[in-house]
DNA sequence: AATTTCACTTGCAATTTGAAAGTTCAAATA
DNA sequence: TATTTGAACTTTCAAATTGCAAGTGAAATT
């Protein structure tokens, strides 16, 4: 079986994906807690900066949010911008690949949302996807073109 | 903010959930490197058995692996039934909740097919999904009501 | 009756995580 | 101009989780 490997500059290893399955590779890059909450700060809070991520309602460690923020460039879901506002800022923006995960955090949402108890937020979100999913997403790919 | 809990039976705990967004609360039960894999083998694969589980492609560990299944019965994701045919055996089902998680697999395995080196039959079906996503989703969700 | 299969459990080393404190550079304030 | 604050990390170390190997007991097979 053919195994694949990407290198993180950072953390300076091989990553090696377990296997050509595609969940099993979205496993190796998000299968962790803190990940996808990072995409999800960028893409439904607006959020883009180090700081903005840390005091985001879960409370990440620093060190984790670092590594995390890392291996999200390596995999070639964020990049790295200059701030527009200040010089000691970073902005974090998303890659076309991590835009491209919206549909997949859509239905994350839809799911989870059916069968927990969420934020009143994330009710009124569901209820908003049952009319018009496509709709729905359009306007959050909207949002993140004009770099909210 | 509220604070959602669930009691895990085995591991004779309880269970917190970091928020109540339902981003959060899905990687609580579902941000691991292995737990969705699991679901993925009984949707995909047919599989059922803790044997089969254990000898699909990544190699999981056994003690992880019970863990794995002990917390998504938690979660209400599986269930355990008796084996039909052996009493050695025992055959984990899908329940409506973890049923329901068809279209967040099938959205991550679009995103990861298009993003990835994977395997040809995970091209094959992504390009099926790419001509009719709807069919593609009734035809998985009839193959799991009548138990493959 | 002996061996193998099945679904685990146990023990232990290695890795990862989490909490706290420290560092570096930029920017704001006194 | 000196000092403090803010932003983005890095380091340290204890605690928790993971991974590997071996073992267990009931059921099925030879």
């Amino acid at each position: 079986m053919q195994v694949f490997l990407y290198f993180c500059a950072v953390k300076k290893k091989k990553i090696e994906y377990r296997s050509d399955c595609p969940i099993s590779i979205t496993l190796d890059i998000f299968g962790d807690k803190w990940s996808l909450l990072i995409v999800r700060d960028i893409v439904f809070k607006g959020m883009n900066t180090y700081s903005d991520f840390l005091n985001s309602g879960e409370k990440i460690a620093t060190n984790i949010l670092a590594d995390r923020l890392m291996m999200l460039e390596a995999g070639g879901i964020i990049a790295k911008q200059k701030h527009p506002e200040s010089k000691a800022k970073i902005l974090y923006t998303l890659t076309p690949k991590g835009i491209a995960l919206v549909p997949v955090l859509v239905e994350i949402i839809a799911w989870s949302e059916k069968y927990h108890e969420v934020h009143p937020n994330a009710t009124q979100f569901a209820k908003q996807l049952r009319k018009d999913k496509e709709a729905v997403i359009k306007q959050i790919l909207s949002g993140l073109k004009k770099g909210r």
